[in-house]
DNA sequence: CCTTGACCTTCCCATTGTGGGAAGGTGCAA
DNA sequence: TTGCACCTTCCCACAATGGGAAGGTCAAGG
């Protein structure tokens, strides 16, 4: 099948698709005598692969490393289990950075006016941050 | 100052302070006779205010706006708190995001064994999801 | 006075993952 | 034959940041 078919069926755009390929997380396509790349279901399922893959958040670097050991028919478990892990805690350390973030937005945006009045606890913060800000003392 | 000094006293790199003045983020910066960039305190203010509002995730556009209003004595508090809301929304649909890819991830990894055995509920998964698995039938 | 090291300047390149679009070839249907 | 929908490669752009080269400047110490 032609590339904007696998790219239906995958999920995965034809652009990106190319570009996989050109970055070597894709075998090189077979080719129809006219330069055409020619898709069969197993490339499909490799593009699904990817596409859910990419869809849990893993990076293309890492999204290699599972298609290989995905390949591997003697991977050990554990390989693929520690990459996983990896990622989750690289998720979790995100996720409480954006927490910690939304606490804050959340208690300035609670304590603005948002009317015409000019006074802004958002841009005062901004300037000079609560948490930074202490008893007016000599240096 | 020399722009070394504004970037220790703002904790924004000197590679940053360039650009942030060539996209136009920031006013050109005055220039001593030997063409060195010459910043004051009201200049470091302002890239205090800059990194403040990058460590709460605007984006350097939503940064430009921001300054605009806290340049300007007249704002509306109304519009600082329009733009502080809209970025809390889109952190929130990211962490709801976020959270299901982490629910996902970690009920694999735990049905995973990770040893040294090659049967993997995660890379079965990345196969073919189970949400989209089903009773074998013919089309 | 000269050297050395720490600054400064501009300019280009790389990153990550994706999309847009141009220029040119191909295949199929009316 | 014409037209349209494909396909190909190649270059550009994005957001925000860092690395590093090539060359100018300044201050301290010999």
């Amino acid at each position: 099948m032609n590339i904007s078919d696998a790219s239906e069926r995958s999920g995965v755009s034809a652009k990106m698709i190319r570009y996989y390929e050109s970055i070597k997380l894709l075998q090189p396509a077979a080719r129809r005598d006219n330069g055409y790349r020619d898709y069969g279901d197993a490339d499909v399922s490799v593009l699904q692969f990817i596409r859910r893959t990419r869809d849990l958040g893993f990076s293309l670097e890492e999204v290699g490393a599972l298609l290989t050991l995905w390949r591997d028919r003697k991977r050990p478990s554990r390989e693929v289990k520690r990459l996983a892990e990896a990622h989750i805690a690289d998720l979790e350390r995100r996720m409480k950075e954006m927490r910690a973030v939304l606490r804050t937005l959340r208690d300035l945006a609670q304590h603005c006016h948002g009317d015409d009045r000019s006074d802004c606890p958002i841009l005062d913060d901004l300037a000079s941050p609560l948490s930074t800000r202490r008893a007016k003392r000599r240096h």
